[in-house]
DNA sequence: ATTTTACGCATTATCGAGAATTTTTAAAAG
DNA sequence: CTTTTAAAAATTCTCGATAATGCGTAAAAT
């Protein structure tokens, strides 16, 4: 993947030889994964000596991957002091959903409508992956959550393909992961507050793909509003919004 | 101003002494300027060495700003064969047209839901410097189009500065570049093709600023959407899309 | 004549050191 | 005791040099 996710990579489905990845898109990498996971947590100091150390580069490279990190939003520059991992609120994480459901479903109609058997094909492929290790996941929950994440973002990923938008797919795409790390760190620390209806997140999906495979725009678009909102409702159940502040400055 | 829009500045209405501006953010800016303007015509190479001459940094420098505006999908990171500003395109503009109608109108919306008095009082105070720059640009169409602009970019701003949503603002700030270098460039050359009824931008401002004054929304939106569908129905009658190959590569 | 290989040149990517800035610590003044 | 000032330490920012990679040219092979 090239690093502007706006720009198409030219290698897509060719059988160039190698992606000959740079160090930066490496390190990239590598610290968007540990934001996402939480590793990093939110708020947190990005040092230079420390990251260099952790990902074992040097001075240039780290703030090269640091400054794409900010276009992304997931670290924040403070002037001369420095990078900061972006922090997380409950009204910044109401606001991507909103901003979402508003991207997603624009997207997704243009998808229904300009999809063509190849997107079918795709999609099909894409949840039936995503089934897969959904069953897998429910009788041992342990581990394959990293696969689990790939394959989430496939199948939303192929919902849109066909949307011809390149932009819609790069604000989704950001907002996407932003959702994510809130998801991922929400689930990786135990903030259970409350109750929260337990989630039948293979259901949804379900009928969402159903959706979209009949074309029923209408119906998709809802049912994919439903599905954003309910990682919004979900976290505040779990009360994840109160414990933010314990994990800042480190 | 931040390096990453989404996240304010902290120093925004306070006295602290001087923003402390870095190198490298200097060097953004001033690179961003001149892609807006086509100093750097789309699909230039930009080598390091010409770059590191023109804005007299060092390699790392550089390389940080560029990253920066990657972010921006102003400038093009082709994996390990360096920089490129990023090309122009009809179908890009029609993206960016139609993800911005969309956004700006929303944005717009919001900010007529929730403004308040403040609100109204900066709306008034930047449609009124707008308005006299254009009269003066009536005049005397030479110069000035530079501080034209920023009241320009003020003026919209303004429309949308009650909007609570960061990221609706955000994502329209980086569109809202976009299209300013594809006017901006279509207006520095010359391409006078066809007739293309002359167009009163001023006129266009008057009516969108009297009915967000009014909290007319539906009508603010509706002028706001033809604002922008006739910057690209402004360079299509100009035929500037038939000009783009002609300054690529260089 | 076309393709392949090898070489030298041009450009990019990476690193570590030094300069500039902020933060911390401690002493001095009120 | 609190505030101010000043030096020291820690951290960030910037630069130029070096290593790695890609590109163009020409000789060699098919």
């Amino acid at each position: 993947m090239s690093i502007n996710p706006y720009w198409p990579n030219p290698n897509a489905n060719s059988t160039t030889p190698a992606p000959a990845k740079t160090l930066v898109q490496a390190t990239y990498d590598a610290m968007r994964e540990d934001i996402l996971s939480g590793l990093l947590g939110p708020g947190t100091k990005l040092r230079a000596d420390k990251l260099k150390d952790r990902y074992d580069v040097g001075a240039s490279t780290l703030r090269e991957a640091l400054n794409l990190l900010v276009g992304e939003a997931l670290v924040a520059s403070e002037g001369q002091k420095g990078f900061r991992v972006t922090p997380m609120s409950e009204a910044d994480f109401q606001d991507i959903v909103r901003v979402r459901k508003q991207l997603e479903t624009q997207a997704l109609r243009e998808s229904i409508a300009h999809g063509d058997d190849d997107w079918e094909a795709g999609l099909v492929g894409a949840f039936h992956r995503l089934t897969k290790i959904e069953e897998r996941l429910q009788e041992d929950p342990s581990g394959l959550s990293g696969e689990w994440e790939v394959r989430n973002r496939g199948f939303h990923a192929a919902l849109i393909a066909a949307c011809p938008s390149r932009w819609l797919h790069y604000f989704i795409s950001i907002l996407f992961h932003q959702s994510e790390r809130y998801r991922r760190i929400s689930l990786s620390r135990s903030h259970t507050n409350g109750g929260s209806a337990k989630r039948d997140v293979h259901a949804e999906h379900e009928a969402i793909f159903n959706a979209a495979i009949d074309r029923n725009a209408d119906l998709a678009c809802e049912l994919t509003e439903q599905h954003i909102d309910r990682t919004l409702s979900f976290l505040t159940d779990k009360g994840f919004f109160q414990h933010l502040q314990d994990m800042e400055n480190r």
